[in-house]
DNA sequence: AGAGAGAGCCTTTTT
DNA sequence: GGCTCTCTCT
């Protein structure tokens, strides 16, 4: 016990000791947040307040509730299998699993990922015959979405005009098809779950009283419909009442159950809220404050990750914001180096700064992927990775298309989800010709119509098809029944490996020229299963050997964890990702780019309610993910929608106060105008060399003393060079070393330095 | 059926 | 500028 407690902070040990309550901790970045929840847990169980059974924690994305996991079951001796740790979408496929008959639905339900959804509503709007210009799915998808997030479903949603009321038409016809087809989206997931529980008493008693302790990670990113599930949980809200807007059921908040309401355990952070834009409300901590009487709200203030400088900085600047819950980090260490700031001619300028800047970093020890590129926009990484890979600098971009959401890899799937349940018309449309097999766009329109005459899935319209069409599709789901036939023994991998071959996947990809890749991702899928076979044993305990429960399972878990982007192989990298994608990270050395007024903040921030505030936050986000050295820059010029956009520097560069800063002027390396350099006192290499006090980090030389030389490779200052790209120029400028570079002046086309590892220059 | 061209789009994103 | 979607051509 002592053990577990030691090393935390008096703020962090008030929190993990708090007595059974209802609790808002105000986690500052840095602070120890997940420590504080993992040994808040360890703390409870180890003092037998609660058993591991009757605590449920909830996340928001796989990879903390896993991290909880493991820091979980490093602390106690614990069979963490079977606990209520999880997300709130993996928890709430969880409990429609287990009772999927009152919460009417399927046993083997399907999930919908966005994709998938988005393909529903375009396939309902053509069964339909809606013009989808007037009527944008995704516009539709995100109306749907908003409202179940609300708690609304298409029978209570107001209609304010008459497209809001065809609106709400869609959102009815879309609620039908997904429950004819037996798939729920991800909205759907909480929305079902949160209905089962208001709608069915036993059932809420009974989960009522098993779970005497919930606790909530990001609180902050949490939307109203969670807000209203985790009230629900814990004891709070009206019974009565049938579910509906949570609006309404919210006027009964505050009257607690029969029972003891639970303990909800609240960590959070206002100034880290990012998410408004897909439906987080911040004022769920407010409110969860006064409906619950919260009576302990702790800061953790101390951060343990930056050095003063940067802390500062994020202070001065999150100071700006209206309204916080208030909260002021600090540190024990010192403050440390000053944020450097560049002002770059271009975004080509300002990469090359950035990537020579890292490169000197790595070359003076800091290891790759303790740098990190951040941007607001993915769109700005393009430039970045340009410069990064012409000067050979191994990196690694976060986002982008993650393993599950792959083609290949969703057309598997689609078969295996048809085994499942041949009633997804989803699945069905996305293979029915993939590999092609002859049905064209008559056919399956034929085949749509009557599905729709006869209010079936594809699936069983196909039998009742007359003709040519009749025959094709009629072979495609003889295909489909032998799949299921001749897996029905097999064990989930062998079944994956059986479908990837007799569907014809294989033979496809094999004749195709870029299949190679694909291949081996499908072969991936089978490793997947066999993995999830392994280690995700949870699932499979409940599913109790049921090989339809199991193959269920398994598409659930691809459905909600589209799994990592890339696989992280092969030599260290410096990362790029967006700022939204930094959260929860810290990185050594952090370099903030684009910081210009409508890019960061964002222009279309400027039309949103409080949007300045969140893109301030986002600020606040990124500043922190700094250990030791932040850069912040910004560009005069920058290529944007492929025109040339002059900017002006970011109102957050003046809200950080300036003795804090120091303006690095950009070497003439780096400036493609000479007349711009001559107006810079200091001079970029002078700026870097010093070190204004502070302690910790490690001062770089001057770029000077990095090698520079007359002579390197054969090459000289004053030779001529050609470039197949550049032309013929002059050299300027020459270093040694491993990463021996030269500049060269090649006039029309620009100063540039390359280097020689890289570059082919033949001398003249 | 598949390739190639033209049009329109363009903030952030986990589940 | 580059991606995605759609249309058209073969």
């Amino acid at each position: 016990m002592s053990e577990l407690l030691a090393g935390l902070n008096p703020d962090q040990l008030a929190a993990v000791t708090l007595p059974s309550q209802h609790a808002l901790i105000l986690a500052g970045a840095g602070s120890g947040k997940t420590r504080v929840l993992t040994t808040r847990i360890a703390w409870l169980i180890s003092t037998g307040q609660v058993g591991p059974h009757g605590l449920l924690a909830v996340t928001f994305t796989n990879k903390a509730a896993k991290e909880m996991l493991t820091r979980l079951s490093a602390m106690l001796p614990l069979n963490t299998r079977g606990m209520w740790v999880g997300t709130f979408h993996g928890l709430c496929n969880r409990l429609l699993r287990a009772h999927y008959r009152e919460a009417g639905l399927p046993a083997l339900f399907q999930i919908l990922d966005s994709a998938d959804q988005l393909a529903a509503i375009k396939r309902l709007l053509k069964a339909l015959n809606v013009d989808d210009e007037k009527f944008p799915p995704r516009e539709l998808a995100s109306f749907i979405n908003a409202h179940k997030e609300q708690g609304i479903r298409a029978a209570q949603a107001e209609a304010w005009d008459e497209y809001t009321r065809r609106r709400v038409e869609l959102y009815a016809e879309y609620e039908a098809q997904c429950q004819r087809e037996g798939v729920v989206d991800f909205a759907e997931l909480l929305l079902r779950a949160y209905e089962l529980l208001s709608r069915n008493e036993p059932l809420r008693r009974h989960y009522q009283t098993r779970f005497t302790h919930i606790l909530v990670d990001e609180f902050q990113d949490t939307n109203r419909l969670q807000y209203a599930w985790l009230k629900l949980l814990a004891g709070y809200g009206e019974y009565g009442r049938a579910a509906g807007q949570i609006a309404a059921a919210e006027a009964g908040a505050g009257s607690a159950a029969a029972g003891a309401p639970a303990a909800i355990f609240a960590v959070g952070d206002d100034d880290q809220s990012i998410y408004a834009f897909r439906g987080a409300d911040v004022g769920n901590m407010r409110d969860f404050e006064r409906e619950f009487a919260v009576k302990s709200v702790i800061r953790l203030e101390q951060n343990y990750r930056s050095h003063g400088n940067i802390l500062d900085a994020a202070n001065a600047l999150i100071s700006n914001n209206n309204g916080r819950l208030g909260k002021n980090l600090w540190t024990a260490a010192g403050a440390g180096e000053p944020i450097r700031v560049f002002e770059a001619f271009s975004d080509i300028d300002e990469a090359r700064f950035i990537v020579d800047e890292a490169r000197e970093l790595v070359r003076d020890g800091v290891e790759r992927d303790q740098i990190a590129l951040l941007y607001r926009s993915n769109a700005q990484s393009r430039v970045l990775e340009h410069q990064l890979f012409s000067a050979g600098v191994p990196y690694r971009v976060h986002g982008g298309l993650r393993f599950f959401e792959r083609q290949e890899i969703k057309h598997a799937l689609a078969y295996l989800r048809l085994i499942a349940n041949a009633d997804d018309d989803t699945a069905f449309s996305r293979v029915v010709n993939f590999p092609t097999r002859g049905i064209g766009a008559r056919s399956l329109e034929a085949l749509q119509d009557a599905a729709h005459r006869a209010n079936s899935s594809l699936y069983n319209a196909a039998a009742g098809l007359a003709g040519k069409a009749g025959a094709s599709v009629g072979a495609f789901v003889r295909l489909i029944e032998a799949l299921r036939r001749d897996t029905a023994a097999l064990k989930l991998s062998e079944m994956v490996a059986h479908v990837i071959d007799e569907s014809g996947l294989r033979r496809h990809y094999l004749g195709e020229k870029e299949g190679a890749e694909r291949l081996e991702n499908l072969d991936e899928l089978i490793n997947a299963a066999e993995s999830f076979l392994r280690e995700d044993s949870d699932a499979l305990a409940e599913a109790a050997g049921d090989a339809g429960a199991v193959l269920a399972a398994f598409l659930a878990h691809a459905s909600l964890e589209a799994g990592e982007h890339q696989a992280g192989e092969g030599e260290t990298a410096v990362q790029l990702m967006t700022v939204h994608a930094a959260k929860g990270l810290e990185f050594d050395v952090v370099f903030i780019s684009g910081l210009e007024q409508g890019l960061f903040p964002h222009e279309n921030a400027a039309q949103e309610r409080e949007g300045l505030e969140e893109e301030r936050r986002l600020m606040y986000v990124a500043i922190t993910r700094a250990r030791k050295r932040l850069y912040l820059s910004w560009a005069q010029t920058r290529m944007l929608h492929g025109q040339t956009r002059y900017c002006a520097p970011s109102i957050f560069l003046d809200e950080i106060p300036p003795a804090l800063l120091r303006r690095l002027a950009p070497a003439p390396a780096f400036a493609s105008a000479p007349a711009f350099t001559s107006g810079y006192s200091g001079g970029y290499a002078a700026g870097r060399a010093g070190g204004n006090g502070g302690g910790g980090g490690k001062a770089s030389g001057s770029r000077a003393a990095a090698g520079s030389t007359t002579e390197v490779r054969g090459l000289r200052i004053g030779q001529s060079v050609e470039h197949a790209r550049f032309g013929v120029g002059v050299i300027v400028a020459a270093e040694g070393g491993a990463d021996a570079r030269v500049q060269v002046n090649f006039g029309a086309a620009g100063m540039k330095w390359l280097a020689l590892d890289y570059a082919k220059l033949t001398p003249l």
